[in-house]
DNA sequence: CGCGTTTGACCGGCGC
DNA sequence: GCGCCGGTCAAACGCG
């Protein structure tokens, strides 16, 4: 998945180097919804994220700064496009977060219904997520993520304890969340070899509590426990156990 | 009985 | 000003 996605966004990057204009002329009549756009793929699923500062990396004069001035409320406006089955009429997007559901509307410009889900996990997190299926293709469920998240993964509270930042694990496992980057550090003595810690990673304990740092780290991205629950679902509908 | 979902009502922004 | 439309509220409902 790692080497798809490193492939795929060179790409993108190629892509978007190579027209620059485009990117900058998304959508010029619309004022507020004109901000740069990210688009990754992984596997069969798409993630786009929409930076909605308004950072325009190109052209920032463009439009009048001083009009432009007022803080957007909404820093964060992200995309994510889920493959699910068109049956699953649920919109009920996994992505490891406590979602709560607190309204639903069907919009004009798509007929299937539009779901509005709060972060239920802080009473004071601002996160909310819209979940929609996509009008071209009912098999996507585009799911927009606006704020982030003032609190840990959920499924980080238990594990973030037995972290490496007490030197238990020679190794560490990060995930930079700003960007599309997953650093895997293994260079503090694991693989040396002949050395003691040769021994260190074959035991069992080591391997679960390695297992579970990463699945940890990972799980701290809901655009990846997104990704990753589409990727299994995806895989279990196309190949039902006989 | 408590919590989450459902669903119609309500509200504010925007265009005409 | 009015109507449309997207977003939110909250009471009713359902489930464990």
């Amino acid at each position: 998945m790692h080497a798809d996605y490193s492939t795929l966004r060179s790409q993108l990057f190629d892509l978007m180097s190579t027209s620059p204009k485009e990117r900058g002329l998304v959508s010029p009549s619309t004022k507020r919804k004109s901000e740069s756009l990210e688009t990754i793929s992984f596997d069969d699923m798409t993630y786009e994220r929409t930076d909605g500062i308004g950072n325009r990396v190109e052209s920032p004069s463009s439009e009048d700064p001083c009009k432009r001035l007022r803080e957007d409320p909404k820093p964060q406006i992200s995309k994510v496009y889920v493959k699910t089955d068109p049956s699953d009429t649920s919109l009920m997007v996994k992505d490891g977060y406590q979602w709560r559901k607190y309204g639903q509307k069907v919009t004009r410009d798509n007929p299937s219904p539009r779901a509005y889900f709060r972060c239920s996990f802080a009473p004071s997190c601002p996160v909310k997520k819209k979940v929609q299926r996509s009008a071209e293709d009912t098999s996507i469920i585009v799911a927009t993520y606006e704020g982030e998240h003032n609190h840990v993964h959920p499924s980080q509270t238990e594990v973030a304890h037995g972290s490496c930042h007490n030197g238990s694990l020679p190794c560490s496992v990060s995930i930079n969340s700003s960007g599309p980057t997953i650093t895997l550090d293994l260079t503090k003595q694991v693989f040396s070899p002949g050395g003691s810690a040769s021994g260190e990673i074959e035991s069992p304990e080591f391997q679960r509590l390695l297992v579970d740092q990463m699945a940890s780290s990972l799980t701290r991205d809901p655009n990846f426990t997104a990704a990753l629950a589409t990727a299994i679902s995806g895989r279990i509908l196309q190949h039902p156990p006989a």
